[in-house]
DNA sequence: CGTCAGTATTTGTCAGGACATTCTGATGTC
DNA sequence: GACATCAGAATGTCCTGACAAATACTGACG
């Protein structure tokens, strides 16, 4: 059953064991060395193998069992999943997902300036009625074609959001660039029908059924970093979540 | 600082240690004892205090953080999260939601009965195309309006679902009656206009937006159990996602 | 030949210890 | 007074060891 994992361990290197051991068997299921349904060698069998200890190995093995590649079983052994995952639970920007899907996403600054924030823009920020926060509104395009309506608000002072940055870059990859370290988003997602400056901005029909979002993004500390309500024109564009129950 | 956690430990229940020791703080975080930012006293000293190991405390935190509910920062400590977070990442069903909501949801089943499966359902539910699987098709009503159109197909085998049941209670809460562990699901959230069909079992007008949602769900072993293709009223109704990057 | 009990295998839980890394705050120096 | 340095505190990583519980297999018995 020893299906062969050629695993490297760098001990010198800063990245911990664990995520070593984690990334490479993810890796092995990606391309396919490791099929679905294929069973890993037993935790103690493969500890002794790569000189690392029990624990060490599970917490390997858990990391990839919550990223929903594995599937463990007691008494039985560890499996890869059948069902193909396609992606985790990630906080993804439409930015990456398009360029992920080799789509070169391009995207036009509307408007970028500090505002007085509204009672609701205040009240998911956490901040006072009244305070200076930064209004952002671009519009998204895909393959030449618009694909999405993109309205932000964030607090000041988050890193230097420049027009021309956003133009290069998603939002989230400034954000983090920026130090930025993003843990839970709260989505609401649903569906209207397009108003007319919106068909116009997006190249739709009015009436057309437009899928919107409204985002929360709060980071380490749990203070709100971002906060969005976009549209999307559903003609060329849906959501797509996987859930992993613990 | 040390805000007084009663924790009881059953050490002669079979409910593990750690997981007894989650639940205690999951219920001091809700009911305020705990309130938004405070710090928990650190692991050696909680551990010390309650008779307990370090990595049982570790792994008791460990699972209130990948809920959500806490926030661990090294060389700092662990705090309660400042954002509410509403729910954590589930496998949610609709009829799980509007109950919790206090909606009293009421169903009707307009049809439920094996059938082959044609290409596309064969190939997510990973079966021969042609062997027969049980379709499913409900409105959901909530406070007496229609808010859904609900299209399912499940593999043979899994348990009785009869009209009845599925006019008092979910197809989730009935599948994990039968045995069913449900682990991880794969949605595409949509939206387009509706067909007159639609139109009339919802109460809608024609071309009105609609959200759709496709799903898929998997069981422990990764085979799928569920597959799904629902439309909801987006006048009436918006899907909730949390996420959690670890 | 079928069923039941026992056994081996494998993951789940828990203990206790050691060192590394990171963040905060205080101390000291220029 | 501002900046750099250092010590303390907390979590992160990793180790060894042990027993419990669930599952699958095997052999004996009816």
């Amino acid at each position: 059953m020893g299906t062969r994992l050629d695993i490297d361990l760098d001990r010198s290197s800063p990245v911990p064991l664990y995520f070593q051991v984690a990334e490479q068997i993810a890796e092995a299921i990606r391309s396919g060395g490791l099929a679905p349904g294929a069973r890993l060698d037993n935790e103690i069998l493969l500890a002794d193998r790569l000189g690392l200890s029990r624990p060490t190995i599970r917490q390997a093995i858990q990391y990839l069992v919550d990223k929903g590649l594995l599937v463990r079983k007691r008494g039985v052994g560890t499996q890869v999943v059948h069902g193909q995952v396609k992606r985790s639970v990630e906080l993804t920007s439409l930015y990456d997902d398009l360029r992920r899907a080799g789509q070169e996403p391009t995207t036009r600054v509307l408007s970028l300036r500090p505002e007085p924030a509204d009672e609701e823009v205040a009240a998911v920020l956490a901040v006072p009625s009244g305070t200076e926060v930064l209004r952002l509104e671009r519009v998204r395009y895909a393959g030449g074609e618009p694909l999405a309506l993109l309205h932000n608000w964030l607090p000041t002072g988050l890193g230097a959001l420049t027009p021309d940055a956003l133009r290069e870059r998603g939002l989230y990859e400034l954000l983090r660039a920026a130090g930025v370290r993003m843990r839970v988003a709260n989505q609401r997602i649903g569906a209207r029908a397009a108003t007319p400056a919106e068909a116009r901005l997006l190249d739709e029909r009015r009436g057309a059924p437009l899928l919107t979002m409204v985002r929360t993004t709060y980071d380490d500390q749990g203070r709100a970093v971002e906060h969005g309500s976009h549209v999307y024109r559903a003609s060329h564009y849906s959501l797509e979540v996987t859930l992993i129950e613990r």
